[in-house]
DNA sequence: TCGTATACCTAGGTCTACTATGCACATATC
DNA sequence: GATATGTGCATAGTAGACCTAGGTATACGA
């Protein structure tokens, strides 16, 4: 992977599958790497803060999973507000690698 | 311009502007805002230093413009390492857009 | 028992983009 | 002549976001 580009992405990414139904830590970076086609190894160092940082914001909402044994998981949903944010995260990004592109001559077709 | 997904494109942008001519500061501003349909707004504070790391990594070089009179500009060339990197740069950018939109559920058709 | 996978977390470092500001010349307008 | 706008380079300080590296803990197969 390459982090250069990552930057901003992050959110996003877990927006998307978090909107998908209730997920945590360790699976968004199970599905983000399979979904990608392996291209995706998000750290730990980045993703737990990227977290926290979402909730705090009001965008995605945790709870324990009640469970009397065994490993605990943490669990996010997705809030209105964090499916808001994901819907204007989407555009965003489309307009950005249209830019990009345009910069470096290459077509956005079939990029909508 | 959403500067959230702009992180590490600014290089890239760079050298694909100085790759077809030798080019200057502003004049970098102007062209890449041009090109992306006036989506990016490449700031001095991010487009300076970027230039001066760039010319410490190798991958510029700069040359003051000889003129007697009048404005003076800081012309870059790109070097045959700067051209290696940006074909690198395009590659992995290509790779990254299709990871992202792999996981977004968006198609990536015609960014071959 | 030991290694690997699962599962959470944080501290600290680094990099990069931004705002804000300063300097300076050119040109058009009033 | 004064003022505003555009061109042109530069840095200091701030904030954000990703990483490395380390810690804690359970589950399970060899």
């Amino acid at each position: 992977m390459d982090s250069r580009f990552l930057s901003g992405s992050v959110e996003m990414l877990i927006l998307q599958i978090a909107i998908e139904g209730d997920t945590y830590g360790y699976a968004i970076t199970q599905e983000a790497q399979r979904r990608s086609g392996g291209y995706f190894a998000l750290k730990e160092g980045s993703l737990y803060p990227a977290l926290h940082r979402m909730e705090r914001r009001g965008l995605l909402e945790s709870f324990w999973e009640a469970k009397e044994t065994g490993r605990r998981r943490k669990f996010y949903r997705i809030t209105a507000e964090g499916a808001k944010s994901l819907e204007a995260q989407r555009e965003s990004w489309q307009a950005f690698v249209a830019g990009v592109n345009g910069v470096l001559g290459l077509e956005s077709r079939g990029l909508a």
